[in-house]
DNA sequence: CCTACCGATCGGTAGG
DNA sequence: CCTACCGATCGGTAGG
């Protein structure tokens, strides 16, 4: 790992424990072990570190739900999947996600639009998703946007409560969400 | 409403918009009208406004949870109540809720350990509900955490896309939640 | 990668 | 509720 890799590793853990706009630069080049001046013979600047680490994590979500969107498989098989490769990126990036869910406000332009419109198209995948299985008769005729937002919202809130260390595994957990969307709880 | 009042409310929309940290007693003097000493005539610190909403906040959460629990209704009934109040809480107090749900990490202690214990027994509460429905054999035999941390975290995104002015009221909203956790999406 | 430093801004207080 | 101000800290640059 370079120093670059190095710097943004250490500040999306700060990022996300700190917040981006607590977090100084004199706090996370301490954490690196240099000078503050230092930081910036790596990067461009604090926002810059804050682009870079939405958006690569952005790409990540984007994989996850073009697997999902273009497997061969009937609608709920396509939820499940994209369910599982959305909490498979979070768990193996949980700072970097919680970075992406909560600090993106801190873009500025042209950025943010761009990151609002990345967030937009992936939700839109989850509807059109659920859209299709309601089509084909194998979902109840629900409110596909109500519903992609309350299931990405579950999904959203992972990062603050999963430890990886728990007994708990990735997968365990996207078949019991899988099986809460898909089933519900009523006996 | 008095001085007080009004800093409050401008403080809980500014803390919501900007975060807590990024958001300085000049801004918020400045929206408010006054010189950014002035403040502290009303309040004690910054600190202690944050305090308040996050703590309010609560108490409004913790009613409506109160008045599930204790509802002589079976448990399916009990967790549509809670849901029903939560998103009544939220709907009512878009950027209180906010800052609740995000802000309280930059409390310093003793609040943030007593925060951190009111927000888990909350989310007890919850997770009692659906352990009493698989008890009484109306529910699936699910993991109660896990469950009352997804329906936690979907209600807790809420206010990051609810539009007050939009054709969905709180109750709508509501009984699609409910739906959706008890029914399940597949037909 | 460092020392030295810039102008700007921070939360908050003194005193009226 | 204001003017005037405190020491501390901010992101970032110059120059080596």
């Amino acid at each position: 790992m370079n120093r670059k890799e190095q710097i943004r590793e250490i500040a999306q853990t700060m990022f996300r424990e700190r917040g981006y706009a607590a977090t100084s630069m004199r706090d996370l080049a301490t954490a690196v072990g240099i000078e503050a001046a230092s930081l910036y013979n790596h990067i461009k600047s604090k926002e810059d570190l804050l682009k870079e680490i939405c958006f690569d994590c952005a790409d990540e979500f984007f994989e996850g739900i073009h697997k999902a969107k273009t497997a061969p498989m009937a609608p709920d098989a396509q939820l499940s999947l994209a369910i599982k490769e959305h909490i498979q990126v979070v768990a193996n990036n949980l700072d970097g996600s919680a970075v992406f869910l909560h600090e993106w406000r801190f873009l500025t332009e042209p950025y943010l639009s761009e990151f609002k419109a990345k967030r937009k198209y992936y939700r839109l995948q989850f509807q059109q998703i659920i859209e299709k299985g309601i089509s084909e008769g194998i979902f109840k005729p629900v409110d596909a946007k109500v519903y992609s937002l309350s299931i990405l919202s579950a999904l959203n809130w992972i990062y603050d409560w999963y430890k990886p260390e728990g007994e708990l595994s990735p997968q365990a957990l996207a078949a019991q969400f899988s099986y809460l969307i898909l089933e519900g709880l009523n006996k």
